[in-house]
RNA sequence: GGACGGGUGGGUGAGUGGCUAAAACCAGCAGACUGUAAAUCUGCCGCUCCUUGCGGGCUACGAAGGUUCGAAUCCUUCCCCGUCCA
């Protein structure tokens, strides 16, 4: 190995610092950086992940991102899959116990998790560990010597905890156990970095703390901000909805990210696209001044983090959909054309159904309440007019291809079967 | 083990026998305005049936029973959570 394997130390750390929210502590990194760049050792740098569910969205990329930095740096990139943490369920965040998830659960999660994590790292460089590997392994007596090396009152400090305690809500013993069977995974990786978000720096301290425990030097805390979801104000998660799965396809990701609040495209840009601070800033400055339209920016943000993931082609044609679809308001080239069943139903009136009916059965709304609400609220439209009487029928018997507009998203053609 | 407090719709949280499909707020959905942005305004916001009506039926306030013409509200048992004491 020689010594111009890595480029300068400032020149990593610049690269490094670009979206993180903390480094604890910076001068540590800076010293681990010096040292493998004298010796030629690369770092060692990990990022677990809890397979709890079976996609990825984009608010985990930040992180996966930051690993990639240090992947592309030359550093030894490693993706612990969580698979026994998952079982126990990660206290952070959380105002309640998680529930525990099953072995299969757990390993069905990771399988489709690692091909999307492909998406983004390099696979011929990362290296793949599962703390199942060390964490089953262990018996009573090895984790009662665990905690031995943690106190209650330190566990007790967190956020999570203390307010759980405070509005009497449960908080489960095993729950305790979490960050120290995290910690396993550190002393055996003998890290020299983990990235996590920073709702993970308690866990990531702890870690430190207990690898030094274990004669080790100590892990760099590296922490990065959290995504905020579509709604601009909470953070990306499935659960609240607000969320773009990277196996989302192209044209629907790029809506959703043309969606977001002018504000939000900032932290998006900062987070998700490999724009330079200062690209990032100059972009702002000119739609600050009104030089640029930030329709335009958000057109840009959009395009680059679906061809990330779906390629240029995708990304233009995502683009060009988008522009026909919302800002022309014209009926997208490829509008699925679904089928509806001319079945019999109790009360079928022959050759009649009700709008409401078909809607639901179009699976344009998910009831026949709410389909009734939308056309009362004339979100409705067939063949170019709005419908807004709750009791109009269709006729079944012309064999045409009808359009139906729901509301701003929903286009599509139907016909009768 | 004992004493006490609590479990309401996606969330927070009112409601202590009928006027409650259940206040209010948040989230969500739709319409208007736009750049399908945000903000704002308006409406909706359990399911189902039709003759779409201040319409009919069904389901719902931890679970199961009971009292009552009528229960989220009262009683019994059970489950769950928390606090304090041991």
């Amino acid at each position: 190995m020689s010594e111009t394997k890595f480029k300068p130390v400032e020149e990593q750390l610049a690269y490094l610092r670009k979206g993180a929210a903390e480094i604890v502590p910076e001068a540590e990194l800076k010293a681990k950086l010096e040292k493998s760049f004298r010796t030629g050792e690369p770092l060692r740098i990990y990022l677990g992940v809890d397979p709890t569910a079976p996609d990825i969205h984009l608010g985990h990329t930040v992180v996966l991102r930051k690993l990639k930095h240090f992947q592309d740096l030359g550093h030894i990139a490693i993706f612990l899959i969580g698979d026994f943490s998952a079982m126990i369920g990660d206290p952070t965040g959380r105002s309640e116990t998680r529930p525990p998830l099953s072995r299969e659960e757990v390993d069905a999660n990771a399988k489709t998790y690692l091909a999307q994590v492909w998406k983004l790292l390099d696979q011929e460089k990362t290296e793949v560990r599962y703390n199942s590997e060390w964490l089953d392994k262990m018996s009573s007596y090895d984790i009662v010597r665990l905690c031995g090396h943690y106190r209650l009152a330190r566990m007790l400090e967190r956020e999570d905890f203390s307010s759980r305690l405070k509005n009497q809500q449960p908080i489960s013993v095993h729950e305790l156990l979490y960050p120290l069977l995290t910690a396993v995974d550190a002393v055996q990786l003998k890290s020299d970095v983990e990235i996590g978000a920073t709702e993970q720096k308690f866990n990531l301290l702890i870690h430190r703390d207990i690898q030094r425990e274990y004669g080790l030097e100590g892990e760099v805390a590296f922490t990065m901000p959290i995504l905020v979801g579509l709604d601009g104000q909470r953070k990306m998660s499935k659960s609240l909805g607000n969320y773009i799965g990277i196996t989302e396809p192209p044209s629907e990701m790029f809506a959703k990210l043309m969606s977001i609040s002018d504000e939000l495209m900032w932290s998006y840009f900062e987070l998700l696209t490999d724009k330079t601070a200062d690209v990032i800033k100059n972009l702002q400055q000119n739609v600050q001044a009104g030089t640029t339209h930030p329709k335009q920016a958000k057109v840009s943000l959009a395009s680059e983090i679906v061809r990330d993931f779906w390629g240029e082609d995708a990304a233009q044609k995502a683009a060009a959909r988008w522009d026909s679809q919302f800002s022309r308001h014209e009926v997208p080239e490829d509008a699925p054309v679904k089928h509806l069943p001319n079945d019999d139903y109790v009360g079928a009136k022959p050759g009649k159904m009700k709008l409401s009916r078909a809607l639901v059965r179009l699976d344009a709304a998910p009831s026949r309440a709410e389909a009734e609400r939308l056309i009362k609220q004339g979100a409705v439209e067939l063949d170019d007019v709005v419908i807004a009487d709750p009791t109009y029928e269709i006729d079944l018997n012309t064999p045409q291809k009808h359009l139906l507009r729901v509301g701003k998203k929903k286009v599509f053609y139907f016909v009768v079967q």
